[in-house]
RNA sequence: GGAAGCGUGGCAGAGCGGACGAAUGCGCCGCACUUGAAAUGCGGUAAGCCAGCAAUGGCUUCAGAGGUUCGAAUCCUCUCGCUUCCGCCA
């Protein structure tokens, strides 16, 4: 959600964001809804102010037959007063639709294109192993380690079901567990996030109502959340934080859920796209200024890459470009780790700035030193998403007689070199 | 699952049809006293929206949504949340 005065005195900006990320919005259509709005508010205001003084002078009538008079004669104010009330209802619930469909201004550095293949790379690193003998792809070597089960995953838990097993379960653990203990030695503070959340921190953070067919709900009207970015950002809805207690840097552990709808031909096979999986997520709420958002971007996308590195993973970080923007992101990064059995790097990582896009629809706020109370800006980061980064991991550390080299830092974890 | 209670400003907590955007305390800010601090005293201190260059004026908000009423923090209905007790469970 955008200010609608900064919307009313930009609407090129504005109608430049839809182009940008190629979402239709009509600017026009919102500022006319607009004048109307604010014409009806005024008259219902008006009509208010006139009841309530009408209101307290009965207050102040001593004599019983006066008071009767006053007050039927103010029955017929209440009458007019509640028609105009609900023309401005009505006017109201349209203007908030709209509203909830105002794209956010993308960064001038996000380059234009139509798709994620028009993302362009901004760096790389590590080697991109050679290996001298024939290799095999996650899936195999998973199945080989006996780390994996998708027959009975599907057979119990359906279409992209699976389990993980043996060293693949403990893998996955020590993953996370290396991460949130990466993280919060960085200062960011560690969290199990819900996985099962409320409708609103879902329109807070803009997955709904855009995403509606993406997210899982249950019949208590509860949603399953794709990411703990969503419970998360709903952890201060309502809140006015104190500016000396921002940043809030937070890493969190969840469940996600996703029903990857509009997918269904895409990687089938495999660990890649699941509709349960586990993440580690970073968020940060900072001061409203637009350098403290890049400064805490260009920071949330080190930490990942550090963890990359750590894990010795090759990867190159890219810049999305605008129609791979969601309506909120102002900027993006994602990190792809190299994928050796299909010779590219595939997505891993996804960080981006939102400005007060999300605080503006969760109400979180901050009191500056002026004492001036400001929505706070948002931004959030994959830290490691697993069992999806196990796909570059163990395809990367394979060796030729189909065992896998464990990272030096997960070792102490695993107590073990070789999953064998 | 059953029963009862509660939800008021940054926090605690009073108010239970009109004088209430709301006592009081804490916190915070300013001033005085002090070498400085503490303590004390005095004053100030909710948010959002509309109009206005501004001063200021108006409207809304006492969990949320409806309703009763000329008038609602206060009465009614529903929803959400919290607490306690019983049951069940990890």
């Amino acid at each position: 959600m955008l200010d609608i005065k900064f919307i009313r005195e930009n609407t090129d900006l504005i109608k430049g964001a839809g182009r940008k990320k190629r979402i239709n919005f009509d600017v026009n259509k919102l500022i006319d809804l607009d004048d109307n709005r604010l014409a009806l508010l005024r008259e219902v205001e008006d009509m208010r102010a006139k009841q309530n003084t009408e209101s307290d002078k009965i207050a102040q009538l001593k004599d019983d037959s006066e008071k009767e008079k006053a007050i039927s004669e103010t029955k017929k104010l209440k009458e007019d007063l509640s028609k105009k009330e609900s023309e401005l209802k009505k006017t109201e619930e349209k203007w908030q639709e709209l509203m909830l469909q105002v794209p956010n201004v993308p960064d001038p550095s996000v380059p234009e294109g139509e798709s994620d293949l028009d993302n362009q790379e901004i760096r790389k690193w590590g080697e991109i192993p050679q290996f001298n003998f024939k290799i095999k792809n996650h899936i195999e070597l998973m199945q080989d380690l006996n780390l994996l089960d998708l027959e009975r995953g599907s057979k119990v838990a359906g279409f992209r079901g699976y389990f993980l097993k043996g060293d693949g379960a403990l893998l996955s653990l020590a993953v996370i567990q290396f991460t949130m203990e990466q993280l919060a030695a960085n200062g960011f503070e560690p969290f199990i996030a819900p996985g099962l959340v409320r409708e609103e921190s879902f329109l807070g953070t803009g997955w709904l109502p855009q995403g509606k067919e993406e997210i899982y709900k249950t019949q208590d009207d509860l949603y399953l959340s794709g990411t703990a970015e969503v419970p998360m950002m709903g952890l201060h809805k309502d809140e006015i934080l104190k500016e000396e207690d921002l940043p809030k840097t937070y890493v969190a552990f969840s469940p996600c859920y996703r029903r990857e709808a509009g997918s269904y031909g895409k990687d089938t096979k495999g660990i890649y796209r699941l509709h349960e999986f586990m993440k580690v997520e970073q968020v940060v709420l900072c001061e409203a200024e637009h350098q403290e958002s890049v400064k805490w971007h260009e920071e949330i996308a080190r930490n990942s890459e550090n963890i990359m590195q750590a894990l010795g993973i090759p990867y190159r970080v890219v810049v999305n470009c605008g129609a791979d923007l969601g309506l909120g992101q102002v900027k993006k990064y994602d990190i792809e780790g190299w994928v050796p059995s299909e010779k590219r790097y595939r997505e891993t990582h996804s960080a981006s700035y939102f400005h007060d896009f999300q605080t503006r629809r969760l109400n979180i706020r901050y009191k500056d030193k002026e004492g001036k109370i400001r929505f706070v800006h948002s931004l959030n980061n994959t830290a490691i998403a697993t069992p999806r980064i196990l796909i570059s991991l163990l395809e990367n550390y394979q060796q030729r007689d189909g065992t896998v080299v464990v990272p030096e830092v997960l070792r102490k974890y695993l107590n073990k070199d070789i999953i064998s």
